[in-house]
DNA sequence: AGAACAAGTGAGCGGTGTTCACATTATGAT
DNA sequence: ATCATAATGTGAACACCGCTCACTTGTTCT
């Protein structure tokens, strides 16, 4: 045809589309939103038939999980990247992961959102979701027997039962700018600054202030 | 003699198609998923034609707000109820509203997605929904103001930061329950558990213990 | 070369959201 | 009780969707 589109890099083949989808598929997620993603749409916009894709990936959820791990790893990347640039101690590199996270998230919200929601994403046929999810299942079951088995264990407390609730906490606000429960006009800088808030208040612990003041 | 549905049928034909779509709405949310459900099944469901439901609802859009809105009403009675079988401190009043937030969300998964995720609902045509989100938004208005106006605040924490960090906790645990970044066998009650823990976290502060413990 | 096979095509199936002209009520004024 | 009228349900239709399949096309291997 007139046009051959744009630089295509051939990993065996020819025109490989399947980088092409999830180029597309990345673009069209990101100015429509992902409920609204059409595969038909992307092959049109990738210039091939409609069944074409269907040779690269077994149906529309496989796309999206493709989408959703090269979406992953822009975002382990940007956080390592982050606590590169944060000081060495390790309460500060956290720290930094985590404000890292909820960046990426107001920077890039359909593909958080694609990566973390399972009506989109099939995690099971995805080994690096799947490594990711498993991190956190461990996590949550060394919690659980530690905090079951000490009776109450409210003063002794567990770092992994600290980590995973400061990692809920930097979730909780990703998906809260995420799903626009702010005022649409929050920026980025200020989205930062209520991360790093919000640290501090997990620092600072907020309780033994609020509760001095109010008995029991 | 087929027809021995459970919805009322005294109004003429059919019974009232909203409540009827509404509720098969709810129930084909709850089973399907909110991604996968369809406004032509839902009116099967309730017995009438597939164009029926646009006489009582402008679009698709439409019915996931009216459900969103109802599941509202049965999660602020949730924690209504909670609270009032809590401790009168109003602490405890805050801490009890939040486990009641995330069982609620653990019980009611579907109903809880599509209450929060913009891609169902148009938060802007429920006033319902829209005055629930202007609470939040009100509330981070003055955290941010207050919060840049003394300059850093990290010792004297203004009330309004706490409630929003300690609400987004929860969200983010009532979040990570719905989207399945927790082992599936995870039971209600260990969830509880989980809450319990988080908000002792929460008020035990824990880079003051953890800083102490930890100097690596 | 020619075989083997990966990659793209076009038609088509069943499903979807939504609209529209039309049929059927229920309601309220007479 | 009648009858116009507005409310409510119907069925066909349109455009789009995910997905399949028999087919052409082009590449790669020997």
């Amino acid at each position: 045809m007139a046009q051959r589109s744009k630089s295509t890099k051939n990993t065996y083949h020819h025109g490989d589309l399947r980088a092409a989808m999830i180029d597309a598929a990345l673009r069209l997620v990101e100015r429509k939103g992902a409920a609204n993603f059409s595969m038909r749409e992307a092959a049109r916009e990738a210039g091939v038939a409609a069944s074409a894709p269907y040779k690269h990936f077994a149906d529309k959820t496989a796309l999206m999980t493709a989408v959703a791990e090269i979406a992953l790893e822009r975002l382990l990347e940007h956080m390592d990247l982050a606590m590169r640039d944060a000081p060495a101690s390790p309460l500060a590199q956290f720290r930094a992961s985590g404000i890292a996270y909820v960046l990426f998230a107001a920077r890039n919200p359909a593909q958080f959102r694609v990566l973390h929601d399972p009506e989109y994403t099939r995690a099971d046929a995805s080994e690096l979701l799947a490594a990711h999810m498993a991190r956190n299942r461990d996590m949550i079951a060394t919690v659980l027997g530690t905090a079951s088995a000490s009776g109450e264990l409210n003063a002794g407390l567990e770092p992994s039962l600290i980590e995973l609730t400061a990692s809920t906490l930097m979730y909780g606000l990703a998906r809260r700018v995420v799903d626009g429960q702010f005022d649409e006009e929050l920026s980025i800088e200020q989205i930062e600054r209520l991360a790093e808030l919000m640290t501090e208040v997990m620092g600072a612990g907020i309780a033994n202030i609020s509760m001095a003041h109010s008995p029991e």
